[in-house]
DNA sequence: CACTCGTGGCC
DNA sequence: TGGCCAAGAGT
């Protein structure tokens, strides 16, 4: 008889899950992307939504989500598509490589796998776009495969535990081997899930909600007082200050010149107001030299400030007017005003838009 | 391993 | 206001 046959003992690790499932059991946030309870997931939604969720929120993935859904209904559907359509579509959600990437995957997919995505750890992680927290959260989520599932929410989550001091990025392997033995063959996608929402909900970067973590009587940094000290994190260097130009360029018809940016590097593969490199020895005494053509500049008052990663970018916006002959020059072309909305124009690039056109 | 790569929101 | 943070990947 079944009955008969021992209870299973539970490592520390094991109860920890069950702790933790239950708590995501009644506490699960609704997302677009996310599978009611028995439902089977759609590894194609995701998929999109762990890329889009890269070092992106919950709150600016949404809509998002939902417009590449409605247009791009299958991994089949987005592999018809032009590379062009996705980063217009992409544009203002920033990292523009995953939307190149995600294109890539998407023909890949559905040229070379049927359409159907790889439903191991292994498989998916040769995919383009895809490392090692993707992988593990598509295998886990959408197929149900035991795999560790961490990302920056699991990390901060289990150095707390732990009162792990190694600091970031130096303690991912060991996160990644407490995760591993944390993870159960049971329910593995709902367990990865949970962590992440833990940490989005109750285990936040400050002010953690102790008083409401399934996790309570296991936490050691909670019990020794300086959970909000984890994680340990080496020293950031702080962001320079680069100075550029731009150039806005009307003709009388209306037309706009704007040019692709290259492929590879800051805002590869997207549209640009024609501009100068960024540099922090910027001269803005030379700034016209790197125009796309002659003309009678003007500077514009005011400047564009915008925040990168790992630099913070002051643009001047200069402009001429054009003859409706002036043919673009290399990479460039002419765009309707009324049109420029529609183009894969990064945010960067929006606000240059904003001041020529306020001026 | 350290660096590159966006953007918006938060306190 | 400025630093920090968010379901990281590629090189």
């Amino acid at each position: 008889m079944l009955n008969s046959v021992a209870p299973e003992v539970k490592s520390p690790e094991g109860l920890h899950a069950d702790a933790l499932l239950a708590w995501y059991d009644r506490h699960r946030r609704r997302l677009p992307w996310r599978a009611l309870p028995g439902e089977k997931p759609d590894p194609y939604r995701v998929w999109l939504s762990e890329i889009m969720l890269q070092q992106t929120t919950v709150k600016t993935v949404g809509p998002y989500f939902q417009a590449f859904l409605t247009r791009w209904p299958t991994v089949d559907a987005m592999a018809e598509s032009d590379e062009e359509d996705i980063l217009k579509a992409w544009a203002g959600l920033g990292y523009y490589s995953r939307a190149r990437n995600l294109h890539a995957c998407a023909r890949f997919v559905s040229a070379r796998l049927d359409g159907r995505f790889p439903d191991t750890v292994e498989g998916l992680r040769q995919l383009p776009g895809i490392g090692a927290y993707t992988a593990a959260a598509v295998a886990a989520i959408a197929f149900d495969r035991r795999a560790a599932v961490v990302d920056g929410n699991v990390e901060r989550v289990v150095t707390r535990l732990e009162a792990l001091e190694t600091p970031l990025p130096q303690a991912k392997p060991r996160i990644a081997e407490i995760v591993d033995g944390m993870t159960p063959a049971d329910r593995p996608g709902d367990f990865a899930q949970g962590m992440m929402d833990l940490g989005a909900t109750i285990c936040t970067p400050k002010r953690p909600a102790c008083g409401l973590c399934p996790y309570l009587p296991f936490c050691r940094a909670r019990r020794e007082g300086t959970q909000e000290t984890f994680p340990r994190k080496a020293p950031k260097a702080r962001r320079p200050l680069r100075r550029g130009a731009a150039f806005w360029i009307v003709r009388p018809d209306g037309w706009v010149l704007v040019r692709k940016r290259p492929d590879k590097g800051l805002l590869g593969g997207m549209t640009e107001i024609p501009s100068s490199v960024w540099s922090e020895d910027f001269d803005s005494g030379t700034a016209v030299n790197y125009a796309p053509l002659k003309a009678k500049w003007r500077k514009l008052p005011g400047e564009v400030s915008h925040g990168f990663t790992h630099f913070e970018l002051a643009v001047s916006v200069y402009a001429a007017d054009a003859l409706l002959s002036t043919k673009a020059p290399a990479d460039c072309r002419w765009v309707r005003l009324d049109e420029l909305d529609g183009e894969a124009l990064p945010t960067v690039m929006r606000k240059i838009v904003a001041l020529a056109r306020g001026s």
